[in-house]
DNA sequence: CCCCCCCC
């Protein structure tokens, strides 16, 4: 067993970073998965090949100072997380991975095994109890993906050691960096974040059925609330969704959430973050302290369910240009995505921009003219004396750098050319003239648009499906202050 | 070497 007493000698790079004492709180979460690890005590390794000889403790160093230059050394950590096994197969090849998330004094960190040292490593390991490890490779952490702050991970190898310690009281827990909701807003699209919030109220769980691959999953919503005073919608998903009990309005905090924007702010917990109910941290106390004295009097303001026009608002979210749409559109696979942009009005397709709809309520689908005065409606299966004319109008729009065909449906489009559908396909019948008089009055405005986006596939090819939710004036003011900020943005990652 | 995490 190498202690790698040499390294600590050395300068520790990160060691003397405040973050190792920033951390809010700690908490012990329970296992998931019942599965003990066994006991060797500390005179036996685990997975490695050289038994510790009796008597010898290894020596640690912080996880804070670690980094892929040093090898030699031992940390002596808390597993606070614990994945399940997944499998991946992609065009770089296929295999299987589990990774734990490690605390120890001075920090945290994150662990992966891949392939064999999955078969070896994963039930030696049990969440909260504690651990020296040592002989992993290190890696430059992408942060995209974890809410572990460290800059590095480590990697299982085949000389990978871990020797069970008795538990130290002093090894804290989960650690949490909880941002405040109304601070949310502000942040980009699918960050990352630690969360906690009174669960004000909660939906029950429902079957969704995922779209890319035909599977039905549990989902249910909470509605936290903070000392922020905002409320924002948080969801679990899969068994986390069916299994959640959220009587009584407990605390819930969790690390790893990832922000969405839908419906403003909303966040989505993944099977990698750490959800804890009533976490037994000093944040958890206060916050039930404020609600119970305050909180539960005070009007629930959500961040979640924005009206859509406040989705153009700046800060609300997600601004690209129709080049970056574009370019991101390759990887969105089944997905959608919703954007804002702003963009020029440069045609309107009119010659199919109406069509006959079926006048039951609600129902709007196309009926088929039967030349005999009746029309015909397949979808309720049955005729009608007349129909109501509806617009599904391709529009395209241009920036600086591109520009792309959107389709406007019904009320979109009816503000875009400032008339109503009826009247729109009364001129088209009886004035010509008039008719295109309402496009060309349409054309060559800008404005700030919200936009779905959807990739579709008709027989192998591939093509962006670009939908207007809503869409607005230009507000100059904003837009400015989003360039220049876009300026010093680009300013800032050229240094 | 993953990094999918779903739905409105």
């Amino acid at each position: 067993f190498n202690t790698g007493q040499g390294q600590q000698l050395l300068p520790a790079p990160t060691a003397s970073k405040p973050q190792q004492h920033a951390f809010g709180s700690s908490v012990a979460v329970s296992s998931l998965n019942g599965n003990p690890a066994k006991q060797f005590g500390k005179t036996g390794g685990m997975g490695g090949a050289s038994p510790t000889p009796v008597g010898s403790q290894p020596k640690a160093v912080p996880i804070s100072s670690l980094n892929p230059y040093q090898t030699r050394w031992t940390i002596r950590a808390r597993v606070t997380n614990k994945s399940q096994i997944r499998t991946w197969s992609n065009s770089r090849g296929e295999g299987k991975l589990f990774s734990i998330e490690l605390v120890d004094e001075s920090g945290e960190i994150r662990a992966t095994a891949f392939n064999e040292q999955v078969d070896k490593f994963f039930h030696l390991i049990e969440v909260n109890k504690v651990y020296y490890f040592s002989k992993f490779n290190m890696k430059i952490a992408n942060k995209q993906y974890t809410a572990v702050k460290n800059d590095y991970e480590m990697t299982f190898n085949g000389e990978s050691m871990l020797i069970p310690c008795d538990d130290v009281d002093t090894l804290p827990m989960v650690q949490f960096e909880f941002v405040p909701i109304d601070t949310l807003e502000a942040l980009k699209k699918d960050t990352l974040v630690d969360i906690i919030g009174i669960c004000r109220s909660y939906e029950d769980a429902t079957k969704v059925t995922v779209r890319s691959n035909n599977r039905e999953v549990s989902k249910r919503n909470l509605h936290l609330m903070d000392m922020s005073r905002k409320v924002v919608t948080v969801t679990l998903w899969g068994e986390d969704a069916d299994l959640f009990d959220g009587s009584g309005q407990p605390v819930v905090a969790v690390k790893g959430a990832r922000l969405s924007d839908f419906g403003g702010r909303s966040l989505s917990v993944l099977a990698s973050s750490t959800f804890v109910k009533n976490p037994d941290i000093p944040e958890a106390f206060k916050l039930r302290g404020w609600f119970d004295s305050e909180g539960r009097a005070l009007e629930a303001v959500s961040i979640s369910d924005m009206k859509s026009d406040l989705l153009l608002r700046d800060g609300a979210t997600n601004w690209k240009t129709l080049l970056e749409i574009e370019a991101e559109a390759m990887d969105l696979a089944g997905k959608t995505e919703y954007y804002s942009c702003v963009g020029t009005v440069i045609f309107l397709r009119k010659e199919t921009c109406l069509y006959r709809a079926c006048i039951s309520e609600g129902c709007n689908k196309k009926v088929v003219d039967q030349q005999n005065g009746f029309y015909r409606c397949e979808k309720c299966d049955r005729e009608f004396p007349n129909f109501k004319y509806r617009l599904v109008l391709s529009v395209n729009i241009a920036d600086f750098g591109s520009h792309r065909w959107v389709t406007c449906f019904q009320d979109v489009a009816e503000t875009l050319l400032g008339q109503n559908a009826a009247y729109i396909g009364e001129l088209k019948d009886t004035n010509e003239e008039a008719f295109e008089e309402v496009f060309q009055q349409a054309c060559f405005c800008s404005y700030m648009f919200r936009i779905r986006v959807q990739m579709e596939t008709y027989n192998d090819e591939s093509r962006i499906k670009a939908t207007v939710m809503n869409f607005k004036p230009v507000n100059h003011k904003e837009y400015s202050k989003k360039l220049i900020m876009n300026i010093r943005n680009y300013a800032a990652q050229l240094n």
